[in-house]
DNA sequence: TGAAGTCTGTTCGGTAGCGCACCAAGGCCG
DNA sequence: CGGCCTTGGTGCGCTACCGAACAGACTTCA
């Protein structure tokens, strides 16, 4: 049992799965560490692994020649990295990075192609979340366009706290700026402004928020159709789960590191 | 035979699956005319009929509650609109706007999800393009972001044709601007500066390519990322076919029209 | 032929974000 | 303690794009 069984428990695509299709699957999954700021591939590799996190976030993110990206998407525990395992083509359609070290399953590109054509239900589950997804990703190119910098921030912000524990993020203004796809000193100056009207504290590497729903109702709406997306395909769907965050992961951390080596 | 026999052939989705698999879809699909303009479904809705476009041009748009937009990507005779059909929410992922009037194959969201759940290769077709739509989306979010708007037109423009017959586009400098995000005048330097550089040439509401190898050296490498993300999955998949666009549909639309009604 | 509507070109002031350079402060380590 | 590196704050000129307003040109239709 300890970590195995639990596993089921710690990536949402999996919850709703009959047990014995989860049975299949499990000894396919490998736990594994995500070291904040870890690249996991390269857009346009072909993909070893797919990833499903369990405590780590993971950003989606477009690159071009020149070195300039932007965040498309984030993935915590409520989807997967790596979606092109099982879409036919095999390779990576983005970048992806850690934003947030943690864990993660890890299970093999050709095993999950496998149990995805073997299993309806997995498939179902790895379709409604890549159909989220693509509303993320399309909302985020929108508001990129039109938002300003500071309500880009909000929702950055939000996305991020919604898949992971606490009310603090270890991120520098560099690295968001980089998510963003705008200057540091831009971020610099969004996060005055936040930290000016009370929403959130930095220093050095950490944000805190202070005011979360000061947070969403300075947000853009971008943020609340985002998360109403995977609400919809992944609450709704199945058996509804009160919140889409933090909800289990009651286990702590020491506690689940020996079981991963 | 007439129309229905040619139908496999005009949308590229279908000339690879076995004539078996093809002859459950044909009775399944309707010919409809799509007008310029036209919008076929707003972001959100539950989706009565999925399009696969022969000789009309679709672009997906991202809207926000001010109204403004983006278009986040463009369907031709190489997809279909209405992924969410058979992705299991079957609601639309964003908003669907006809560019280009022409014709499409129409099929009930209620046939596409079954067949799809039936025929290993249809799937395998409708999983292939999305995952090319999601790189496209990817794309087009970081071209957004960083490129310049001549680039961006020139990108708008190549893509727009490699989905049509000939090389005129009849799209105002305005509804361009909505599809760009950005401001008509705008449109207008962007186009002007192409225009002296010789390589189109515009009027009212008419835009002739007249140097299409310099439009794309013009253009930034979004364009080349987004088409060969297609052609990986479409063309090397299967049969390779010689060019993505304007090989077929040598059909008139005199022809074609008796057909439809 | 004339009037109305649509589309494109132009202007002008305002602003958000860029690129760069530089400084200041927090944290790490010898 | 002092030095070094990372991170964050600031100033400055510049450019692209915004917002609005308006004029000219083409098209359609009476």
């Amino acid at each position: 049992m300890s970590h195995v069984s639990s596993a089921r428990t710690m990536n949402r695509l999996f919850a709703p799965l009959p047990y014995a299709e989860w049975l299949a699957l499990e000894p396919e999954l490998e736990w594994v560490e995500l070291e904040s700021g870890a690249m996991l591939y390269e857009s346009g590799v072909v993909l070893k692994h797919a990833y499903f996190p369990t405590s780590a976030v993971v950003s989606l993110v477009s690159s071009m020649k020149d070195g300039a990206s932007v965040e498309v998407a984030v993935v915590g525990n409520e989807g997967l990295v790596g979606v092109g395992a099982y879409m036919g083509g095999g390779r990576a359609l983005s970048g992806a990075v850690v934003q947030s070290g943690g864990h993660a399953l890890r299970m093999s590109a050709r095993a999950i192609a496998w149990h995805a054509s073997q299993s309806d239900a997995f498939m179902k589950q790895l379709l409604c979340y890549t159909q989220a997804l693509l509303t993320h990703m399309a909302q985020t190119s929108a508001c990129n366009r039109h938002h300003e910098l500071d309500q880009q921030l909000c929702r950055w912000l939000l996305l991020n706290l919604d898949r992971r524990d606490g009310n603090e993020l270890s991120v520098t203004q560099e690295r968001i700026a980089g998510m963003l796809g705008v200057r540091r000193e831009g971020v610099t100056g969004a996060a005055m402004k936040l930290q000016k009207a009370g929403l959130i504290q930095y220093r050095r590497g950490r944000i805190a928020i202070l005011d979360r729903s000061g947070l969403e109702r300075r947000s853009c709406e971008c943020y609340s159709v985002v998360r109403q997306a995977y609400e919809r395909v992944l609450g709704g769907a199945t058996a509804p789960r009160a919140r889409m965050t933090r909800t289990l992961i009651p286990i702590s951390q020491a506690g689940l590191l020996p079981a991963i080596g």
